[in-house]
RNA sequence: GCGGUCGUGGUGAAGUGGUUAACACACUGGAUUGUGGCUCCAGCAUGCGUGGGUUCGAUCCCCACCGAUCGCCCCA
């Protein structure tokens, strides 16, 4: 349908634009007390950029991806997240020579193929930020204050930290191992979603919702407790600088990470009201996947917000700015004489940095006084024939309806006054 | 990708197999001379998501498609 938008796509309207300038700068302002700073990086991006970075067999990589072939045969693919694109122009760019530690942050269109519903469009918005070259975990805790930070910035509350450790290959993997061991004779009784995750991501099948309240799942080994000395040294002095900054958390032993770069530090902030896309915000620790995209060994940490998500949640309580649209004066001409007149004012008051309106469809000075109500003007400046055969203009408070004749070269400044 | 619910004008909505599709808000115009916010009056869907089908006749029944929404999945 040529009126529709396609499935998944929203348009943001005039009077919502607003938010997003609102929270935009909100985040601007956020990422530069903390000193991260923007990138803005392509659309689209060689579809092998995200197969290496996010990971095969991901639902976001294997069945989520817009990608299509461009007319030269190459594959591309709507970036369907911004870490991997972060990574390629830190690289690309070389911005590892300008220090040690490189923060960035982002906001942009993400586009994933996915059923929408509220809180989950094919194209949305994130804002996010990587800090790339630092292992400290110092560097989680900042990435994730200055999540919280944002949110609770903005007015939010009952939101839900969760924190968890994913562990780096080593233990993880040994970790995988564990849990197929200790799944592999209870297949049957799961559920089927949780028989496919066994092979493809097992740590999955520890927050089924079907399956979670099975007798046994107590009795799985839990990822903290099989982590290698670093991860799990790592996971504890991030807890204690989150301790020490009075954040409240939970540690979620069960949270995981859908995209495969992460290691270590995996997180996500919910606000539950919104139902079944609550999480407002996920991140976590990356500590391979600048080498895997071929640069040097970097650690690195980062997140994203979902913009259209956070908007629910501030609607939702009540915290968006107020819009109360007005104008300075609305200019209300009667007869031809006084419209060309009154053209001239406006476009006079405007040059003078004040905002004006004007009626073009010629209607009767009752319809021009609604209009300037409406418009919630400051003031109405009435030109008729009388009023430029005087060279004055009535000038009309809106708010106490108090009205004076005024010159035509005061008027600028008594309605600037 | 799977399952449920839903789809009436700009908005919120009522409604019925059969002549004029309630109501409210919004919008536009008017209520004697050039003045808004209150009040009153009038106008405003040949149309009930789209396309088929059933029927003498469908907005109301059936099917498909599209879209929204909720849950699953996934994630932000």
């Amino acid at each position: 349908m040529l009126t529709n938008a396609p499935r998944g796509t929203k348009d943001i309207l005039p009077d919502t634009v607003g938010d997003w300038l609102y929270i935009e700068k909100e985040i601007r302002d956020l990422c530069k007390r903390f000193g991260y700073q923007e990138i803005r990086t392509p659309v689209f991006e060689h579809t092998e950029l995200f197969q290496r970075g996010i990971g095969e067999g991901t639902d976001v990589v294997d069945k989520e991806m817009y990608t299509f072939t461009d007319r030269g045969g190459r594959s591309v693919t709507l970036r369907p997240e911004n870490t991997a694109s972060a990574v390629r122009a830190y690289l690309q760019n070389k911005l590892y020579a300008e220090a040690d530690l490189v923060k960035l942050f982002y906001i942009g269109s993400m586009f994933r193929y996915d059923r929408p519903q509220a809180g989950r469009l094919r194209e949305f918005h994130q804002f996010g930020i990587e800090a790339l070259g630092e292992s400290n975990p110092a560097v989680d805790a900042e990435v994730i204050l200055l999540a919280i930070k944002l949110l609770e910035g903005l007015g939010l509350k009952d939101l839900e930290l969760s924190i968890n450790s994913v562990g780096c290959p080593e233990c993880r993997s040994q970790y995988r191992t564990m849990l197929q061991d200790f799944f592999r004779d209870k297949l049957e009784d799961l559920c089927e979603d949780c028989k496919s995750r066994f092979d493809r991501s097992p740590l999955r099948i520890l927050d089924c919702k079907k399956d979670s309240d099975k007798p046994y799942m107590a009795d799985a080994p839990k990822i903290t407790d099989c982590l290698c000395e670093e991860c799990s040294s790592h996971f504890e002095a991030l807890k204690q600088h989150l301790a020490k900054a009075g954040v409240g958390f939970k540690h979620d032993p069960r949270l995981v990470r859908g995209l495969d770069y992460y290691t270590k530090t995996a997180f996500e902030i919910k606000y539950p009201p919104l139902g079944a896309q609550s999480a407002v915000a996920g991140g976590g620790r990356y500590d391979g996947l600048i080498e895997e995209m071929g640069g040097n060994h970097t650690p690195a940490v980062g997140f994203a917000t979902g913009l259209e998500r956070l908007l629910l949640a501030l609607e939702n309580q009540n915290l968006l700015p107020d819009k109360n649209r007005s104008v300075d004066a609305y200019v209300v001409a009667l007869g031809e004489k006084a419209q060309a007149e009154a053209f001239k004012l406006v476009m006079d008051l405007r040059d003078a940095g004040l905002s004006a309106a004007i009626d073009y469809a010629g209607r009767s000075m009752k319809a021009q006084m609604k209009q300037a109500n409406k418009l919630n003007a400051k003031y109405a400046v009435i030109l008729g024939d009388d009023e430029i055969a005087e060279g004055a203009a009535l000038i009309r408070s809106m708010a106490d309806s108090s009205q004076e004749k005024v010159a035509f070269d005061a008027v600028i400044e008594k309605i600037k006054g």
